[in-house]
DNA sequence: CTAAGTGCAAAATGTTTGCATACTT
DNA sequence: AAGTATGCAAACATTTTGCACTTAG
């Protein structure tokens, strides 16, 4: 599923995503960002790898209600947490990503596939919401 | 917002809506079938009741993964997806999309904010995993 | 009657594909 | 050298817009 290679246009492309982190791009946005940098990308790559990227769960596809194109978003970092069945909040106000290790989430899993039968993915699923921080900022 | 004079397009996509509660379409979905019960309706009047609607909140609009169009799901007046606390499973495998209703799951909620001061958004959340139907085919 | 809604067809956008070229290994 | 990846431009698909026409109130 990842690409074969490693090149630069992918590098770059990574590169990208981890800055953006937290916020939602067009594929359009990312071939902008590029030629301003002059540093153009063709427009098939990019869309070319960020299927790709869907397809590996680093990155993740929906539309806003108020565009016609597709907005894409990094979420590779969620990947991290493998190993450590951790579970994923993020805050769609600031883009923060948290790392919730918690049994009462641990238990979806179980309550996912025995009512369900549903075998949850946890490292793919996101929670999202506002986190502390930004509540209190719009609450003060 | 919602529009001021009822017309029969109006009923009839209301109508449509209704009976496709739960599932999603895409614009050309609606056309289609408008024009296969022999009552076609213009595109551009389907798109512009769909935006009308996502405002009014009575209809949410998403995008699948693995497609181009914008897709559309009737939430209903009341909000019923919201209120009754609806959650989404997504299958990985097959791409279909579970709606769950169950109290354990909006205890996620309760707990995400009590324990982790996470306000969760259960209309955006998505939970990966892989359904039913697709495990039976894998194992048999 | 008047303002709002409709539908066509055209324009604008957004996305995918075919193919020759360039790059990685 | 062989198989991938790139980027252009063309094909395609989707969505929006302008405008003359119809309809609800």
């Amino acid at each position: 599923m990842a690409p074969k290679y490693k090149t630069k246009q992918r590098e770059e492309l990574i590169s990208y995503l981890k800055n953006t982190s937290g916020s939602h791009f067009t594929a359009g946005d990312v071939c902008e960002c590029f030629k301003n940098n002059g540093n153009p990308i063709g427009t098939a790559t990019v869309y070319r790898h960020l299927e790709k990227m869907v397809d590996e769960g680093i990155v993740r596809k929906y539309i806003m209600d108020n565009t016609t194109s597709a907005c894409f978003e990094y979420v590779g970092d969620a990947n991290k947490c493998a190993e450590n069945k951790c579970f994923h909040c993020k805050c769609e106000v600031c883009g923060k990503l948290l790392h919730v290790h918690c049994d009462v989430l641990s238990n979806i899993e179980e309550h996912l596939f025995e009512h369900h039968n549903f075998s949850l993915n946890p490292l793919r699923t996101i929670f999202y919401g506002i986190c502390e921080d930004c509540k209190k900022k719009n609450e003060g």
